[in-house]
DNA sequence: AGGTTAGTACTACCAAGGTAGTCGATCGTC
DNA sequence: GACGATCGACTACCTTGGTAGTACTAACCT
């Protein structure tokens, strides 16, 4: 099964190499060693962690190992919002957004633009657009 | 620091004794029965973990322990939001609003409620002070 | 060819979540 | 007073993210 469950060093990997394009383990340390400190191993351990998850694959140039992301930026950040979403509202995005106004500031100008999304979208749903053949809308049951 | 970073079953378990207060390892087993089937030990271990990352507290009726929330939902939701947040947003609250109205399904009726609320919101903003009108009850019972 | 270097593989550790068995003290009961 | 049922304590194991040292090997340089 295709986790697409990263944690933040390997999220961060996988910004370099969405971001880059095909790169090795040692030009992806080197694009993190500002942020992060790491040795070359264990950007390569990750790595090789990540391709056994399938989110990364490699191929053989020589002999360095060329890796390339598997999992788009889209798909990883979708399943680990929607991840939150079911483990602390139910699935319910309308409730996500809604602690996220009440909890969280959001400044007035962002607001504003939140608010022009929302009209949109409703236009979108007016125009009977499906707005976006995502996926087949799995049931939450629990 | 306070680490009120809880995964699954530490959740389900809060969740248990939020809604029925002071609880029991062997009550809070009998509530999660039915959805998670986990043997009374596994609860009990649980439990004491929690208690030493300070997430829950116990005290004692003669032999049994009655365990007791020490950090509230909304504090719980609210770090684990913001550390979504954080890691795949850089911190917004309005970029991962905007990609729950992107990527993830909220219907029409969400959408007017939510547009509601953003006005409140607004009004409130311009008001200078608190005011927070309705809240469509964050409804997550079953 | 021989030595240095680069780069992957292998291995090991730590922490935390999750899962559960066993142990030991105690309580109620016969 | 012995006996089984309770219940927390202790211990152990697995998995995954994160971190890194060591080993091996192939390429390159002199």
């Amino acid at each position: 099964m295709g986790q697409e469950h990263l944690g933040k060093l390997q999220l961060a990997i996988m910004r370099v190499l969405w971001s880059q394009g095909e790169s090795t383990a040692a030009e992806v340390q080197q694009a993190l060693e500002p942020t992060h400190g790491l040795a070359p191993t264990t950007i390569a351990t990750m790595l090789k962690k990540m391709e056994a998850k399938g989110v990364v694959e490699h191929r053989t140039d020589g002999r360095r190992f060329v890796y390339r992301p598997r999992v788009t930026e889209q798909g990883v950040t979708r399943t680990m919002v929607a991840d939150l979403a079911e483990t602390l509202f139910d699935g319910s995005a309308a409730a996500l957004v809604s602690h996220l106004l009440d909890v969280h500031d959001v400044d007035a100008q962002e607001l504003a633009q939140l608010k022009a999304r929302i009209e949109a979208a409703e236009r979108a749903r007016a125009d009977g657009k499906p707005a976006r053949p995502n996926k087949p809308s799995k049931e939450r049951a629990r």
